[in-house]
DNA sequence: GCCAACGTTGGC
DNA sequence: GCCAACGTTGGC
């Protein structure tokens, strides 16, 4: 199994909107980065953790933890010229963009923030916390992912 | 709102 | 294949 964080801005899609979907699940659309692409198309598999992160806010950090529950397939809001992620470069014949699936699992009892998270020298390796990182889908290890888990019960840093 | 960092595009 | 210009991300 492998853990992943994934970002979103809480104004377009946070972690309330997903816990309001029908079967607190929904896709996981307009990506349009290669890196990112490469990713869910190929290695996030069904059962995988990820850590749900908040961008682009006030207090950007990690708010929750959902779950893969379809691997990789063709982002169809790329075919839809209504669309704000519209690409007329993927054809339906040869899809360029791919999402995934996830399920809500839970919020995490506190906010742990990016500020606190670049304090942990246990996390330097962590894409997230390296300056000028812009990867809006990561991997994280499975030591990572514990030492994070158990931040989640020490009081804010 | 600013701006640094980065990815992508396209001319050559 | 290089690289300047441009657009976007995302912290602050």
């Amino acid at each position: 199994m492998n853990y992943w964080l994934m970002k979103s801005e809480p104004d377009v899609f946070g972690i309330d909107h997903l816990q309001k979907m029908p079967k607190k699940t929904d896709h996981w659309d307009g990506v349009r980065n290669y890196q990112a692409r490469n990713m869910m198309r190929d290695q996030m598999k069904k059962g995988d953790l990820v850590f749900f992160y908040h961008s682009n806010c006030a207090e950007p950090g990690i708010v929750g933890i959902m779950k893969v529950v379809r691997e990789g397939y063709p982002d169809h809001t790329a075919f839809d010229p209504s669309e704000k992620y519209y690409d007329p470069k993927s054809d339906p014949d040869n899809p360029r963009w791919y999402m995934v699936d996830v399920q809500y699992q839970r919020k995490t009892k506190r906010l742990i923030s990016l500020q606190e998270l670049k304090g942990y020298r246990e996390l330097e390796d962590c894409p997230l916390v390296r300056k000028g990182n812009r990867l809006s889908i990561m991997p994280i290890s499975k030591k990572q992912w514990d030492f994070i888990l158990k931040l989640e019960n020490r009081k804010a840093a």
